[in-house]
DNA sequence: ATGAAAATGAAAATCGTTTTCAATTTCTGA
DNA sequence: TCAGAAATTGAAAACGATTTTCATTTTCAT
């Protein structure tokens, strides 16, 4: 583990939830946690090949990552506003092993995100 | 329903699995059926808004589309050879539903995918 | 300290996708 | 049937994320 994956690793903590190539850039920047584009998607890639972050796609298909083993927790957004809210889902863990385990796969993982209208909106 | 979509959707049927849009250019081009990259975009982007067709994501970002069934379903995903399983999710609705009343939020929808690696990957 | 190996990052290249825009086709009403 | 409006088309340019190249810098073992 260099410099740059120490460096991404920490700004990956500090953001506590996923995070884009291009936005780790950016924020890290802003930091004056001076690393180049470049090298951040160097030290995500090395990093998902250790399994130390999982990487996942937004519906854009720009990549994003995350800490392995960090709790996952799902959003609630509001299609208007864009705001959001966490939410636990214990049902779609239990519902996604099931299902895998039916099917025979392994190493399963889901997204799952509920879209409406929030109460302001 | 006009005369590309009408063509995009033909070729789908006819793979009957999941092609991207660069693919299906390439597959009516070969076929003679000819038609421009341009309007393969539009095409797949209009039947996935009238949700005749699917859209997901390759590991690689690429979009991929595939013909839907009307009734809602989910996908089971191998992430390696893209293989993929319809399968039930009354568990997320009710789920879903459950977790929006909590929140005040109205006419919602959702998403839910699950991915890992199938049997013979 | 010295040379080899690894790490770095700016700039260019790549590739899927979207946008622009001018040309063509289709539709509509007279 | 015809003229004009509206929709469709596709080539080329633009775009944005990601990867590659390559010359420079840093790290490390001896």
């Amino acid at each position: 583990m260099n410099k740059s994956e120490t460096k991404v690793l920490r700004a990956l903590e500090k953001i506590g939830s996923f995070a884009s190539a291009q936005e780790l850039y950016k924020i890290m920047s802003r930091n004056r946690d001076s690393i180049g584009l470049t090298t951040v998607y160097r030290a995500v890639q090395s990093l998902v090949d250790k399994n130390v972050i999982d990487q996942l796609r937004r519906d854009d298909g720009e990549a994003i990552y995350r800490l392995c083993g960090e709790r996952h927790h799902h959003h609630l957004v509001c299609k208007s506003c864009g705001s959001t809210v966490e939410i636990e889902g214990s049902a779609i863990e239990k519902w996604s092993a099931e299902i895998a385990k039916k099917h025979g796969f392994r190493e399963v993982g889901h997204t799952a995100e509920i879209y409406g209208l929030c109460r302001k909106c």
